[in-house]
DNA sequence: TTGTATGCGTTATCAC
DNA sequence: GTGATAACGCATACAA
C-alpha cells in the first residue's frame, strides 16, 4: 500500500484503485485516524481553497450579513474565508491585503473604504482580487454592488409621495461613488418633484454618526419633515436623537433609510428601506471570484427593492413576520 | 546566495547573516518580487498561525463584536482566523469543527449551541480547543465567559429598586448553563427580595423572538410590570412587540437586558444592560487558545458590568455619547 | 558566514 | 492496478 494508492483513495483519482485495495486503505485510515495535511495538499497543488475577506468592520450589520453569505457561499464551494476587519488598526489597507496574499489565500474579496483602492500588491502576485459594495467597475478587477442612485431615487420618491416638500440628507463622509450615487439619487427625486434640496449632514457611517446628524438637524432653522438616510445604522442612531428630543415619529420626521439589514427591521418605527440583495451579491462574489477567465472582469449590479415599514409614514407593515426565527 | 541564506534574512535566523548579504538578498527580494510561500513554511514548521472561530452566527451583533475583538487579538499575535457560521446549515457541529482541523487550523475556538459540545476530533488530533461564551469549565479545555448568575441577580435587582414587583423573565432555547444560569440570578433576586417569580417566556435568542416574547407578554392575565431580558437581540424585538400594542416605555413595561452590544444603546428607549466585557474575554480567549501548557486548562469568568440608560425607567443616561465614532 | 543537502506530506509521473 | 520516486518551497542540520 503505497502512498500514491492513498492519495488515489483519498482524491478519488486521478487513477483507479481496485475496489478491494480501496477498502483496505479506508480501515486503515480510520484506524490510523490518518487526516491529509492542508499545507503539504496545499503547496503540491498551488491553491490553497482559502479565500480573504477584507472588510472595514464586521461589527457593522451591513458587513456581518454580508460576511455570513459570503462565507455560507465559499462553504458550498469548499472555501475556507480568513477574514479580517482591523484593517484600520493594523495599517494602510493595502498592507492587509498583502498579509491576506503572504497567507496564500487563492482570492481576495475587498470592502474598500478607499475610492480607488490599491491593488498593485494583488496584481503582482496575480491574486485576483473581487471588490465589493461598488458603484462603478475598476478596470482588471470584478466587483459587485448595488443601484445606488435609482435606488436612492425611488426612496426619496416614495418620501415625496407621502406629502413632504422638505427632505433632508443623512450622508457619510466615506464610500466614494456608492455615497455619491445615494447623494445623486435624492438630488434626482427631489428635481423631478420640483423640489429643492433639503438640509445635508455628513457624518460617519456609523449609529453614533447618525445620533449626531439628528442633533445637528434639529438644531437647524428650517428642520426637514423627512430625511433620506444613507444607511441603516446611521438611521438606527438618527431615530434615537428624534426620540430623544421628543418627536413622535414619524408624524414629526419621517425617515427612508438605505441598507435593508435586520436591524431596521425591529427600530422604532421600524424602518422603511431600500434593501440591497446581500445574500445575492455575496454569493455573485463568490462566484466571480473562482472564475478566471479575462471576462470574468465584470461589473455585476444588483437591484436593491424597496421595503415598506412605518418610518416613512406609512401606517402599515408589508414585511414584519416574514422570516422563520433561527436559533442562536 | 543560497536558500538558506535567504530563509536567514527572512527570518532573521537562526544564524547570522552578513550585512552585506543581508543587502543582496533584500534587493534580490525586492526585485523578483519574491514573498514566501506560506503552505511550504506551514507543512515545514507543523503550524500553521491559523485559527479557527466556529460560531453559529455571525449575524447577531453579540458574535460580530465578540468576532471583531477576536480578530483584531489574533492579528496582534500575528494569527489569521478562518471562521464559519454556517454550523447548522453545513451539518453538526463536530464535522465543522472536523473540517477546520483539516483546514489545519493550530486551534478552535468555539461558541458551541451544544451544552456538551463533542470534542472528540479535537482531542484526538490534538488542536487545542478553547470554548467561548461559557457558564462552566469544561474538563480538558480552556474556556472564558463571564458571570451570568451574578450578572442577572444584579441587573434584576435594579428593576426592583425601581419598585417592580411584577417581573417576568425572557429566556431562550439554547445555551445550556449560560441561560439556566441567567435565570437562576433572575429567581434569586426575586427570592431575596421577598417577591414571586413573574412570567416565562422562552423564545428564540433572535430579534424576531423577543418580539414574539413580548406579543405573549401582553397576552398573559396578569402582565408584568417589568422584564428581564436574556440579550440583547431578544430586547429589541420585545421593545418593538412593547411600541406595536402602543405601550408607553419605560413607564407602562420596563426592561433591563443581558449582553450590552452597540446596538442596545440605540434602541428606544436605550437598554439599561448588564454588559459582558466581550473585548476582554476575546483577547484573553485568544491568549488562552495561544498556550499549550496542561494548567491553562481553566475557565476564565469575567465579571459583567450594569450599565444604566433609560429603559429601566431611570430618567438620565450615563454613558450614551462615550465613544468616538469610527468610519465605516 | 555561507553553501549543500534533507525532509516535511502530498500529488503526479513513470515504470512495472 | 499498484509501487517507487520526484518535486512543490521552506527551514534547518551539517559541512565547508
Amino acid at each position: 500500500m503505497s502512498s500514491a494508492v492513498v492519495s488515489y483513495v483519498v482524491n478519488s483519482g486521478p487513477r483507479n484503485v481496485a475496489p478491494e485495495t480501496r477498502e483496505r486503505v479506508l480501515q486503515a485510515i480510520e484506524e490510523l485516524g490518518y487526516r491529509p495535511n492542508a499545507s503539504a495538499r496545499a503547496l503540491k497543488r498551488g491553491v490553497s481553497e482559502t479565500i480573504g475577506l477584507v472588510i472595514s468592520d464586521i461589527t457593522n450589520p451591513y458587513f456581518s450579513e454580508y460576511s455570513h453569505a459570503i462565507e455560507e457561499a465559499a462553504a458550498e464551494r469548499g472555501l475556507s474565508v480568513i477574514f479580517t476587519n482591523s484593517a484600520l488598526a493594523v495599517g494602510p489597507e493595502r498592507e492587509v491585503i498583502y498579509k491576506m496574499i503572504l497567507r496564500g489565500v487563492d482570492g481576495v474579496l475587498l470592502a474598500s473604504t478607499l475610492d480607488e483602492p490599491d491593488l498593485d500588491v494583488a496584481r503582482a502576485a496575480g491574486i485576483p482580487v473581487l471588490l465589493l459594495d461598488r458603484a462603478r467597475p475598476v478596470v482588471g478587477h470584478a466587483s459587485v454592488g448595488s443601484n445606488f442612485r435609482e435606488a436612492s431615487r425611488i426612496a426619496v420618491e416614495h418620501l415625496i409621495g407621502h406629502g413632504h416638500r422638505r427632505i433632508g440628507l443623512v450622508t457619510g463622509f466615506t464610500g466614494g461613488a456608492t455615497t455619491t450615487d445615494r447623494e445623486e439619487g435624492w438630488r434626482d427625486a427631489l428635481a423631478e418633484a420640483g423640489l429643492e434640496p433639503g438640509p445635508i449632514i455628513r457624518t460617519h457611517f456609523t449609529r453614533e454618526g447618525g445620533f449626531e446628524a439628528g442633533t445637528r438637524m434639529l438644531q437647524l432653522e428650517l428642520t426637514p419633515t423627512a430625511v433620506y438616510v444613507l444607511s441603516d445604522q446611521q438611521s438606527i442612531g438618527y431615530l434615537n436623537a428624534m426620540h430623544q428630543a421628543g418627536l413622535q415619529l414619524p408624524d414629526d420626521m419621517a425617515v427612508v433609510s438605505f441598507d435593508g439589514t435586520t436591524e431596521s427591521k425591529f427600530s422604532w418605527p421600524p424602518l422603511t428601506v431600500m434593501r440591497q440583495p446581500v445574500r445575492e451579491m455575496a454569493h455573485a462574489a463568490v462566484e466571480l471570484l473562482g472564475k478566471r477567465d479575462a471576462d470574468s472582469h465584470v461589473h455585476h449590479c444588483f437591484d436593491s427593492q424597496l421595503v415598506v415599514r412605518q418610518s416613512c409614514g406609512c401606517g402599515f407593515i408589508t414585511d414584519h413576520v416574514d422570516s422563520p426565527a433561527a436559533s442562536a
